[in-house]
DNA sequence: TAATGTAGACAAGCAGCTTGACTATATCGA
DNA sequence: TCGATATAGTCAAGCTGCTTGTCTACATTA
């Protein structure tokens, strides 16, 4: 049968839910209970180089304000610290810890095993024609959409 | 190039991001702008037979009272109405208004049109693998991933 | 008909975000 | 050189959407 778009738009929505909830359950199963899904973008961002909360904040889409508060929660759990930037006094530089960059991996690790359970259900050539439409249709911007 | 499955995974919470606001978006600009993302997933829920507080609350995977706070919105906007149950004098039965079937046709052709987009990108045989995987793969659940 | 279960309302609280105001530092132009 | 403007971050207050806890009215069952 042939999906309507409205249906292709629902599965799509259920698909991400299903990404988001399967990755939080792995992570919250391997210690890593302390941290939310915004935080793997934020892990993302601040694998980049030269990341203050300003650009933080730019990168997931909210107020300085809001980065700062979460900048302060990931500090508080030992995934962050706050280094002088030598270049500009008012800065602080944003940098993983060990425990950071394990998350991130962990992360990394968790979505992939999610995709790989969606792998299964196809053949592997319809599931390359998949990840390519994915990979066509994503436009760069806000990863968390607004509710 | 082959997309490693973490950029699989990002690129589909962009695109369910892209869907997500292209339909909000569409939706303020045609007269519903005091409906959110999951107003739509309450829609879908009312459009089925006998739909009461309870029932919308585990369709939306949040608590009775949150359902209910909803529901005082979507009444206060046009959305909705009560009506007593004849069979149960504790519950209300939830119906769309003509306002609320409105809305949702809007919601849906604006799911379309970003759905049409997509689908614009590629050619069609591509693009009918594509729908198939999302639909193969997509369970019934939270429609909503928990941030 | 009494005991238990259920739909919904009321109240209080919390988390994550916002806007607004402020300080300290940086940058740029006269 | 130095005053004007811009920027990084913080502090404070408030809002919204959700939560948990409690209660009433009605339903169901023994």
């Amino acid at each position: 049968m042939t999906a309507t778009d409205w249906q292709t738009a629902s599965a799509t929505l259920h698909i991400a839910a299903q990404l988001v909830d399967g990755i939080q359950t792995r992570l919250s199963t391997r210690g890593f209970a302390d941290v939310r899904p915004v935080h793997g973008f934020a892990f993302a961002a601040l694998a980049g180089e030269r990341t203050t909360a300003k650009s933080l904040a730019a990168a997931l889409g909210v107020t300085k304000q809001a980065a700062a508060q979460l900048v302060v929660h990931l500090v508080r759990c030992g995934y962050v610290t706050r280094e002088s930037d030598p270049r500009d006094g008012r800065a602080q530089l944003l940098v993983l810890t060990a425990r950071g960059r394990a998350c991130t991996a962990a992360a990394e690790q968790a979505a992939a095993e999610v995709v790989g359970e969606w792998r299964s259900q196809t053949t592997p050539s319809t599931f390359a024609t998949f990840t390519q439409v994915v990979g066509t249709i994503a436009k760069p911007g806000r990863l968390r959409p607004t509710w």
